[in-house]
DNA sequence: CAATTATAATTAGCCAGCTAATTATGTCAA
DNA sequence: TTGACATAATTAGCTGGCTAATTATAATTG
């Protein structure tokens, strides 16, 4: 995701929706607001992971695992559960199974689907890192009230709900003028290199 | 960052919380639907700029020309306002050059210096792409009041400020047992492949 | 004024995602 | 029972980030 420095202040918003009437000055300053503060939010997780060796895939499927009774699961269900492709997942589970934190274990009645298993290495790992990231985490988030959180939980639904109409298909209430065209357009009498 | 599809229900979070005493379980529960609310609306806008043959990255830069006077800038200056490296927004700018949007004006007083011009061709392209993104975005955030924009806004001020003690060295209020390791550990009596 | 240091942009090469293709296996219906 | 299809995992190859190294130029200072 972008990191997106430098938030249009209000002048900019201004400006822009000058041109475009169409913007909605709160929404777009909130929006771009939450992607800032997210991508930080997610560089922090990324910092406090990197401290024990892990990165964020890796350290979701061991989550993932934790849950399951027994700490089995199969690479698709992983996959789902992610929200990775099944093409990453190999990849990372190639990187965990590397460092023994989990063991592929093949099926023998079926002999296409493997079984992935935390392993004593793996919880240990787990049992490492989580303490870290929860009080780091309590500690960012100290000052936010609980009443802010359901505040703040609600809206996220809201926004969750309404993502839909963001990527509905032109016409689908969105009303767009716009052609697609995918690379080669007017290409300018200027061009240097 | 990741897409937490499958994020942790009620039951999962009091087993992890029983395991690990510094969880604060709506801190993790509301922390992690931000993340997750954040990919989405990111991978939402994403959607809405492939239709207009742009990413991310291409589409900030054009923002940012058209937020400066004559639309002109310099390649650090724009990757310092759009949080990548330098070596990125040089093929950001390869890539916007390519497809005529911008040009590159080199300097003959400083001749390091090279300046990133707003084609009318990139102008154009802003003119088709802002007004569809305006609208989605309007639609998407239709249902969020006012009030809770504000609120809204207010949390996310309170967490920005919180993401320097989730970062934080080891010892700066921040407990922990962890030691570093970079890779293999304990490697396991397992390993099959 | 020559050598060092600083600055701007680019190039080279790494990494973690992705999609599409491949390999292996299982299932089902004519 | 065999041909077509379905499913699971992996491999191959692409992309857009990154850091570190390189190239070119300017500024500073002994």
């Amino acid at each position: 995701m972008l990191q997106l420095r430098d938030l249009p202040d209000k002048s900019v918003l201004d400006k822009f929706s000058g041109r475009y009437p169409e913007a909605d000055v709160s929404a777009v300053s909130v929006f771009l607001h939450l992607l800032r503060v997210a991508t930080d939010l997610s560089a922090a997780l990324d910092n406090c992971l990197s401290r024990h060796g892990l990165l964020q895939g890796r350290w979701w499927v061991l989550i993932l695992l934790m849950r399951e009774k027994n700490g089995i699961s199969t690479p698709s269900a992983l996959a789902d559960r992610a929200g990775v492709s099944r093409a990453t997942m190999t990849g990372l589970i190639d990187g965990l199974e590397r460092n023994g934190l989990i063991a592929r274990l093949f099926d023998t009645d079926d002999r296409r689907r493997v079984s992935i298993q935390l392993t004593a290495a793996g919880q240990a790992k787990l049992d490492e890192v989580m303490p870290d990231y929860y009080t780091r985490l309590r500690l960012c988030m100290e000052s936010v009230t609980e009443a802010e959180r359901d505040a703040l939980s609600g809206i996220l639904l809201k926004l969750d709900a309404g993502i839909s109409t963001f990527t509905a298909a032109a016409g689908e209430g969105v009303d767009i003028h716009a052609a697609y065209r995918s690379d080669d357009q007017s290409s300018a009498s200027f061009s240097s290199t």
